[in-house]
DNA sequence: AATGGAGGCAACCGCATAGTT
DNA sequence: GAACTATGCGGTTGCCTCCAT
């Protein structure tokens, strides 16, 4: 499959970007807006590769950029995202608003990646390797096999899960969703970015999905109807992302445990179909002793 | 003050994948 | 269904700054 490359190298500008650039690159995105990045240099008068100014865009210009030291919080929101995760940077980001995954990629392997390794007790080694790079890497692999307790992060694709399951049989009672995801998520939406970050900064990305769809169904996000979501069968089909699913609480409420975040991924079925993981068998590594030795 | 090493960060590269023709 | 395009993602690289000597 022959592929052009992504723009002609010849009579580009490489390297860091001047202020004029950036000026220039800003101006235009505020004009037109994102996307079509490929013709983007051309028509705003910039001599750089498209996919360098989608870069330069995304990682530094965006205005939602938060910039400054990882607060304690996020930094233990970033390790338990790992652990679930991976090094799925984008996904991880997308839990962090005005945080990229560039910059959270950087902070794992100049800071946390050495704590947790320096971290690592001779007799919890083994568990830690999935802060190792190349004990993440088979997992990270989509085509890797299934996963093992040993490694605990969930392979997934950062792919869109365009429908979900909603039931219809038995609308469950309106039972209140878990306390740690409740008040501040729901009454007070800015704060809870975890939750509704995109609607508090639509044009932070969440995922791999398009800002607009981020848009369209926030009542989706809304744990209100967290109970309505069964992956039962005979359920009604309604276009959905995953990645929002993925909104494992409340930002600043760490309290979030593990196993919550855990449900909430099997519940919304935001695992790569290659994955074998089903709800049973999360069921089961739920109940399986050995699921709590992965807490802190 | 000079210098060499370490760490941090921005940017690049190549591949994957969804969408389009 | 094949070929191609556009975009996103993760890994890696290289430059810059800081700090110890």
């Amino acid at each position: 499959m022959g592929r052009s490359p992504c723009c002609s190298k010849e009579g580009l500008n490489r390297g860091a970007w001047t202020a004029l650039e950036d000026k220039i690159l800003t101006a235009y995105i505020k004009a037109h807006g994102e996307g079509k990045w490929r013709n983007l240099p051309k028509r705003a008068g910039l001599k750089r590769c498209g996919k360098s100014c989608r870069l330069r865009w995304l990682n530094y210009l965006r205005p939602d950029i938060k910039r400054g030291n990882i607060s304690n919080d996020e930094e233990e929101l970033i390790v338990r995202l790992h652990k679930l995760l991976g090094n799925r940077w984008s996904l991880i980001a997308g839990r962090l608003p005005g945080r990229t995954d560039n910059e959270i990629k950087n902070y794992w392997n100049t800071t946390l990646g050495k704590k947790a390794n320096a971290q690592a007790s001779p007799q919890s080694k083994q568990n830690s390797q999935s802060f190792n790079k190349r004990a993440i890497e088979p997992m990270t692999n989509t085509q890797s096999s299934k996963p093992t307790l040993a490694t605990q992060v969930i392979p997934t694709k950062a792919t869109r899960c365009t429908k979900v399951f909603l039931s219809l049989q038995s609308p469950p009672p309106p039972t209140p969703p878990p306390k740690a995801l409740s008040s501040a998520a729901i009454d007070d939406p800015p704060q809870a970015p975890l939750l509704n970050h995109q609607q508090a900064s639509p044009n932070l990305h969440c995922g791999t999905e398009e800002p607009q769809a981020c848009d369209d169904d926030s009542d989706f996000l809304n744990f209100g109807h967290w109970n309505e979501f069964q992956p039962s069968d005979g359920g009604t089909l309604i276009d959905n992302d995953c990645d929002k699913n993925l909104s494992i609480g409340s930002y600043h409420s760490l309290a979030l445990s593990d196993d919550l975040m855990f449900k909430d991924w099997a519940l919304n079925r935001c695992l790569d179909d290659n994955s074998t993981l089903d709800l049973e068998s999360l069921a089961h590594l739920l109940d399986s002793e050995e699921w709590p030795e992965m807490r802190h």
